[in-house]
DNA sequence: AAGTGAACCTGAAGGC
DNA sequence: TGCCTTCAGGTTCACT
C-alpha cells in the first residue's frame, strides 16, 4: 500500500494507539522481513516506552524512550491493524484462513507488538506482509543521524519546501526522463509509482521528458517545473486527506478503506478518456525501467 | 551518467 | 476445474 500517503495514513492511525504507550511485548513470528530483525530485538523493544511516532519519507519510526528507534517500511505490501488485546484471536478481522483454522493468527502476520496504556485497554498491533519487501530494524540512538537508509533522502513533497525553485538545481543538468527522476528517492522522498504518475499528469508534462528541459539557461526554473512542484504537493496533499488510497484489500488500521484510489486521473485508466477539461485523448499504458507508466498522450509534453 | 533487467516474495487475475 | 503467465504501491544491485 505504501506511498508516502499511505504511510502517512498509518502513522495517523497508529500514533494515538501508540504514544505515550508501553510495549509490553513483541512477537516476532518469523527470522525476519526483507531484512534480518536486528538481533535481540524483540528483548529490546519490550518494556520501552514509545515517546513518538512520525514519518520520513515512507519510513516511520517509533522513537523510543531510551532514545533509540524502530524503523520501519512497509515495503509493497506491508499493513497494520490494532486489535484489542483482550481477545485472543488475532483473525477476528480478517476470517477465512483456511490453512491454519486454528491458528491464533492470519497468513503472514509477522510481528505483534502488545501495548498497554493507562487508563485504557490494551491492545495489540499486528503488522502482516504477504510478500515480505517491508522490514523493522532497531536502531541506536547515535545511528539514527547518519543512517544509511535515511541520510540520502531528498526533500519532503509536503509541507513549502517543495518548489520550482528548490528543484531546479537537482534537475538541471539531468537528462533522465521526469518519471526516473521523480521516482528517485534522493531528489524527492516519498513519491512512488501512482503519484508520480498523477503529478507528471497534473503537470501536463510527458513522463519520457528529459528533466534537464525544465531548467532554464540561467539556472532558473521554468513556469513548468513551478508547475509541477505545485501538482506534486497538491496531489500528495490531497491523498493524504483521504486516507490515501486502497488498492486490492489494503486498509488502514482501523480496517476501513482509503478512497483516493476514486480520484486517480490516470493510474491504471489504460484506454480510458483523459479527464482533463477539453482533452480527448486516451490514456496509454507504457513500461519504463520496469515499470508502469499511465499518461496522456495527448495533453502531457 | 543513464538506462535496463533482475532480484527479493506471495497472491490475484486473466487466458486457455 | 486447473495450469500457466503476467502483474503488483518498493528498493537495491549488476550489467550494458
Amino acid at each position: 500500500m505504501p506511498e508516502l500517503p499511505e504511510v502517512e495514513t498509518v502513522r495517523r492511525g497508529l500514533a494515538p494507539v501508540l504514544e505515550g504507550s508501553m510495549l509490553a511485548g513483541v512477537e516476532l513470528r518469523r527470522e525476519g522481513l526483507r531484512f534480518p530483525f536486528t538481533p535481540g530485538m524483540a528483548g529490546r523493544l519490550a518494556g520501552r516506552r514509545v515517546t513518538s511516532l512520525s514519518r520520513r519519507a515512507k519510513y516511520l519510526l517509533a522513537t523510543l524512550d531510551d532514545g533509540s528507534t524502530l524503523l520501519m517500511h512497509l515495503g509493497m505490501s506491508g499493513s497494520f491493524r490494532v486489535a484489542s488485546g483482550k481477545d485472543r484471536s488475532a483473525t477476528d478481522e480478517r476470517p477465512g484462513d483456511f490453512h491454519h483454522p486454528r491458528s491464533e493468527f492470519a497468513r503472514h502476520d509477522h510481528v505483534v507488538f502488545h501495548v498497554i496504556r493507562e487508563g485504557q485497554e490494551d491492545s495489540r498491533i499486528i503488522y502482516n506482509d504477504p510478500r515480505r519487501f517491508g522490514f523493522m530494524l532497531l536502531v541506536p540512538a547515535d545511528e539514527l543521524g547518519d543512517h544509511p537508509l535515511l541520510c540520502g533522502l531528498g526533500m519532503e513533497p509536503t509541507g513549502n519546501k517543495l518548489s520550482g525553485k528548490a528543484l531546479a538545481p537537482l534537475f538541471c543538468g539531468r537528462k533522465a526522463p521526469l518519471k526516473a527522476t521523480l521516482l528517485d528517492q534522493r531528489i524527492i522522498a516519498g513519491l512512488g509509482n501512482i503519484y508520480v504518475c498523477e503529478a507528471l499528469h497534473g503537470a501536463g508534462l510527458s513522463p519520457k521528458r528529459r528533466t534537464g528541459t525544465l531548467v532554464r539557461g540561467d539556472g532558473r526554473p521554468t513556469a513548468r517545473l513551478d508547475l509541477l512542484a505545485s501538482e506534486i504537493r497538491t496531489v500528495i496533499a490531497r491523498a493524504i486527506e483521504a486516507g490515501g488510497s486502497s488498492l486490492r484489500d489494503h486498509r488502514l488500521t482501523d480496517g476501513s478503506l482509503g478512497y483516493f484510489q476514486h480520484s486517480f486521473s490516470v493510474y491504471d485508466r489504460e484506454g480510458k478518456a483523459c479527464k482533463r477539461a477539453g482533452c480527448s485523448g486516451l490514456i496509454r499504458r507504457i513500461v519504463q525501467s520496469g515499470r508502469s507508466t499511465f499518461h496522456c498522450p495527448a495533453c502531457q509534453r
